[in-house]
DNA sequence: CGTGCAGAGTTGACGCGTCAACTGTATGAA
DNA sequence: TTCATACAGTTGACGCGTCAACTCTGCACG
C-alpha cells in the first residue's frame, strides 16, 4: 500500500464533498429560479459589467476569471444565443475585438447580485464561524497555491484589466464589486 | 438591497469555489489518468465493493451515495458499457434485480483505491491543519444539514444496508473501508 | 376484474466543463 | 516572399449532473 487514508480521512473527504455539491446546487437553482441564469452565467455578467466600457476580449475574460478558455468560449455562445452579451463583429481586420454585455445582460445581472449575495449568505456564510472562515480561507489559499502551478493554462494572474479591485483570482468571479460606471 | 456582500466576503466564496474546482479537477485527473475511471465512477465501484455479494439495487446505490437516482443511473449506463458493472438482467418477474460489479470492475477500483487516497492526501488533506480539518468537518456538517432538508430527493439516510461501517452520507463515497469479504 | 396509485428505474434534453484539434491572424526569420 | 511559429479564439466530442417525463411492476380498493 502506497497510501491509505483512515476512516476519518475518507468521511472528511466525502463529507465534505457532500457539502460543496449540495451548496453550489441549491445556490445554482437559486440564481436558475429566479433569474434565468446560472452561476457560471453569473460570473461573466459581473466580470464583464465591472470591465470598462462593459467590454472585454475573450482571453482576458478567462484570465480574469482563472478560467479556461474553451470554457468561456463555450458559455459565451449560450450565452450570446440568449441575448446575455454580444460578440463584436469582427472589426475591419477579422479580428474579433472582444464580447459586452448587452442592455438585457446588465439587467439580468443587476437584477441577480442582491438575490445571490442572500443565497450565498445564507448556505456558506451563514454557517461559518470567524474561525471557520479563517480556516477555510487559509486552505483555499493553500490549495490553489498548490495546484494552480501545475496546469499551465487559466492562471490568474491578474495582469492589466485595471478595472478589477479584485487582488485575485476569482473561480465564481462573483463579486460585483464596484460597479462600472457608465464607462464612457 | 436586500442583501450585500463585502468584498471580503465575495473574495473568500471566489477563492473557495476556486480551489475546490482545482482540487476536484486535480483529483479527477489522477483518476482518469491513471486508472482510466472518473471520480464519480470510483465512488461506484467502491460502494458496490462493500456492499454484501457486491451488488445492490440502483436505488441503494443512490441512497448510500446521496446521488439522485438519475445521475446513478445514468453513470451505470456509462459504466455498464465498458464493462465494469453490470445490471442483473430482468429475473423471471421482469424486474431488475440490482447491478453488480465485474471483475474488471473490481480490479479497476483495487488498483485505484491507493492511488486516489494518495492524490486525496496530497490536494485536500495535505495543506490542511487539523484545526482546519475540524473546521471544515464541522461547516460541512452545518451546510448539509441545512441544505439537505430542502430536496426530498437523494437523501442519504442509511437505513438497511447492513454493511456499510459508514456513519453518514457521503457525496464521493470514496472510502474503500472494510473491502467486502469474497462474500461469495 | 379494472382502475388508480406508488415506487423503482430509465430516458432524453440540456447546460456545464474538459480535452484535443482546428482556424485565422500576426510576427519574425530565411 | 514564404515558411515557421505563436497566439487568440472556436469547435466537436464526450463525460458529468439535473430535470422532467416516461415505463414497468406491484398493490390496494372498488
Amino acid at each position: 500500500m502506497a497510501e491509505t487514508l483512515t476512516p476519518e480521512e475518507w468521511e472528511l473527504w466525502d463529507t465534505w464533498m457532500h457539502a460543496h455539491r449540495l451548496l453550489v446546487r441549491e445556490v445554482d437553482r437559486g440564481l436558475q429560479r429566479d433569474f434565468g441564469i446560472s452561476k457560471a452565467e453569473f460570473s461573466v455578467l459581473v466580470t464583464l459589467r465591472q470591465a470598462p466600457g462593459r467590454r472585454l476580449r475573450v482571453g482576458d475574460l478567462a484570465e480574469s476569471l482563472a478560467w479556461e478558455k474553451s470554457r468561456v468560449s463555450h458559455l459565451l455562445t449560450r450565452m450570446e444565443s440568449r441575448g446575455f452579451v454580444e460578440r463584436a463583429e469582427s472589426g475591419a481586420s477579422g479580428r474579433r475585438t472582444g464580447i459586452g454585455l448587452t442592455e438585457k445582460g446588465r439587467r439580468a445581472v443587476e437584477s441577480a447580485i442582491d438575490g445571490h449575495a442572500g443565497n450565498v449568505r445564507r448556505y456558506f456564510l451563514d454557517p461559518l464561524t470567524p474561525e471557520q472562515a479563517a480556516a477555510i480561507r487559509a486552505w483555499s489559499e493553500q490549495v490553489v497555491d498548490r495546484i494552480e502551478p501545475l496546469c499551465g493554462d487559466a492562471v490568474a494572474k491578474p495582469s492589466s484589466l485595471g478595472a478589477a479591485p479584485r487582488p485575485e483570482g476569482w473561480e465564481g468571479a462573483s463579486g460585483p464589486a464596484g460597479g462600472a460606471q457608465p464607462a464612457g
